[in-house]
RNA sequence: GAUUCAGUAGCUCAGCUGGUAGAGCACAUCCCUUUUAAGGAUGGGGUCCUGGGUUCGAACCCCAGCUGAAUCACCA
């Protein structure tokens, strides 16, 4: 790289780095480093148990540094966390020279290096458990100078909170601001807990296909992308719906699945392109089963997590204690609206929508109407885990019509801080209703839908060999990590979030340069000038711009023999 | 997709009515005790997001663009 294109304290890294090398010191070791301790044990057990401390070996990253004469601290970082370490001239250099300390650790070591430190435990006078260090390895040498956060009693001075460089890279983000760590272990811990209440119920954990040709299971706009040995275009997943009843046709009494499922929609602090969703589908059991199943996986999940069902989130806290509230969808209208939307059709659902001041479009058909005045008035109001049960039949394709009334279906949504966070039916598996389902759906498409599911027919042969009574439920686990890690945006609670890719500034290679008969020494100064393109300098006032360069030559000490005026000129003749 | 706000040193941010680009931390040099965001002193560091325009003069005003955030729409 060149190194005009390098921060001050860049080069002086870099200087660092090959200072080590002549050193005959490997700034990017091969060997095993052997830690025999982590951060949060010292510090949690030190007091308890001294004599357990007296030899101890950890590994992470410098993260600050107080010189002062023959000694110093640091701040460690491994992966549990911080510890102090006390680092003392005559220790660690134990002869006459004193070299390791004054130059390797005083000048060429910096904020960001990862070290091995060997020695013992103690505390300071300020009463801080360290590590007095008796011997220092340099593991890795860090090139490109951390965002500096201070921390002290909890309060936080220039945090590092571009949330476009925090997610960029995540990398920076999780090294400096420490509370990233815990809500991704977080993460996955309510996964691992979630798989724990299902494979205990003897369920299993299935993979099904992400490149689909079909993409079903979901109302939503898919990505597409194109097979070249078979010529045909394939979508990403929205749903793994249809696969996993497949596989309860196939003979599987539960199969459940952690699925990222893609949705070609717009991004913001509730949804990213891509997510995950927990879907799980058991045989023989209903709607009334699934719930009461959901709130007890519910409620181990977040004890498992928190130690109590009570979860802080924004200002509200919301208890997971099973059972929760359940009320059909009807009566929720009726509840906020003081409308019953019973038996109405889709003429006097619009009537309603339009006293509601709900906007509404032709292409919507009932179901979408019932749904648009559930989204509207009801929704937010759900702090509290609701289930709300009894979805129309047109908004629920997949869905059993309700045992008691045709018009509706056996679903339920789970609302949590006014938003959905899981959708179960009593699934469909009636083959004839089925499609006939899928053909209203056709329907809706040819209207003007297009978030209306395509005909399966494969699904629907599969149902025609008989599945058994079946329920079957899916919770986003992207927004129940929002909730109980208290994040108020997807893109906290995903390592990578989507973001529009980083533009690079287009340059001419070399040779545009040197065509035009300059040397390439100078080529990386003129592009330091600004001039990223050899045809923009034709237009340029040759002595202004000899003038320039010859300034930054001088400027970054480049130690180029400047080139004559008329040289110049000749350049950009 | 629409509206609003933002982009200044490695990081966090000031920058008045348009008049020579600033602070803290980080970095460098020197001195130095086991220091608690923090020992002392001195110093270096900038494409003020990009491109146009107005002006004697633009970080600042106007227009366009890029990127991000918030709100809304769609959606889980």
């Amino acid at each position: 790289m060149n190194t005009l294109e390098l921060s001050e304290q860049e080069i002086i890294r870099r200087n660092s780095l090959s200072e080590l090398q002549k050193l005959g010191i490997n700034p990017f070791p091969a060997e095993e480093y052997k830690v025999t301790h982590y951060s949060k044990d010292i510090k949690e057990n030190f007091e308890a148990n001294e004599d357990n401390y007296k030899e101890v070996c950890l590994a992470g990253r410098i993260m600050s540094r107080r010189i002062m004469g023959k000694a110093s601290f640091a701040e460690l970082k491994d992966k549990d966390g911080r510890i102090q370490v006390y680092i003392n001239r005559d220790e660690i250099c134990e002869g006459e020279d004193k070299e390791f300390y004054n130059t390797v650790f005083k000048k060429l070591t910096d904020i960001g290096d990862i070290v091995g430190v060997k020695g013992f435990v103690f505390k300071t006078q300020t009463g801080e458990i360290s590590v007095h260090v008796k011997e220092l390895t340099i593991l890795t040498k860090s090139i490109k100078p951390l965002p500096i956060v201070k921390e002290k009693d909890g309060k936080t001075y220039d945090a590092f909170t571009d949330p476009e460089l925090r997610y960029r890279q995540r990398y920076v983000d999780l090294i400096v601001n420490d509370h990233v760590k815990d809500t991704f272990v977080k993460r996955t811990r309510i996964m691992n807990s979630m798989r724990e209440f299902f494979n205990g119920h003897g369920y299993l954990e299935v993979e099904t296909p992400i490149l689909q040709a079909l993409p079903g299971g979901a109302s939503a706009r898919p990505f597409m992308t194109h097979h070249n040995a078979l010529d045909i275009p394939l979508y990403l997943r929205i749903a793994n719906e249809l696969y996993l009843k497949r596989l309860i046709v196939g003979g599987f009494d539960g199969v459940y699945e952690f699925a990222k499922d893609f949705r070609n929609e717009g991004m913001d602090r509730t949804h990213n392109p891509e997510f995950t969703v927990m879907e799980i589908y058991v045989a023989y059991k209903d709607y009334n089963w699934m719930m009461d199943f959901t709130e007890k996986m519910l409620e181990k999940v977040v004890t498992d997590l928190h130690g109590t069902t009570q979860v802080q989130y924004g200002e509200n806290t919301i208890d997971f204690k099973a059972p929760f509230k359940r009320i059909s969808m009807i009566d929720s209208i009726k509840e906020f609206t003081g409308i019953d939307i019973t038996g109405m059709n889709e003429d006097q659902l619009r009537e309603i929508c339009d006293k509601l001041e709900i906007e509404t479009d032709p292409s919507m058909g009932k179901g979408k109407l019932i749904d648009e005045i559930f989204g509207e008035k009801c929704e937010g109001n759900y702090i509290q885990p609701t289930f709300i049960t009894d979805y129309p039949v047109e908004m629920s394709p997949l869905c059993k019509k309700h045992r008691d009334n045709p018009e509706l279906t056996e679903r339920f949504e789970l609302m949590v801080n006014g938003k959905e966070l899981a959708n179960a039916y009593t699934e469909l598996n009636d083959p004839i209703d089925q499609l006939a389902r899928f053909q209203d759906q056709l329907k809706l498409s040819e209207k003007g839908d297009d978030e209306a599911m395509f005909i399966d027919m494969d699904f629907v042969r599969s149902l025609e060999y008989g599945m058994p009574p079946t329920s079957g439920m899916g919770i986003g686990i992207d927004r129940l990590t929002m909730f109980l890690t208290n994040s108020q945006s997807i893109q906290d609670v995903l390592f990578f979030p989507q973001m529009r890719p980083e533009k690079k500034q287009e340059k001419d290679g070399v040779a545009k340069y040197t065509e035009m008969g300059i040397p390439e020494e100078w080529v990386g100064v003129i592009q330091k000038a600004g001039y990223y393109r050899a045809s923009e300098l034709k237009e340029l006032n040759p002595n202004k711009f000899h003038q320039q360069i010859c300034g930054l030559n001088k400027k970054h000490k480049l130690g180029l023999n400047n080139p004559n005026p008329e040289e110049v000129k000749a350049w950009l003749a």
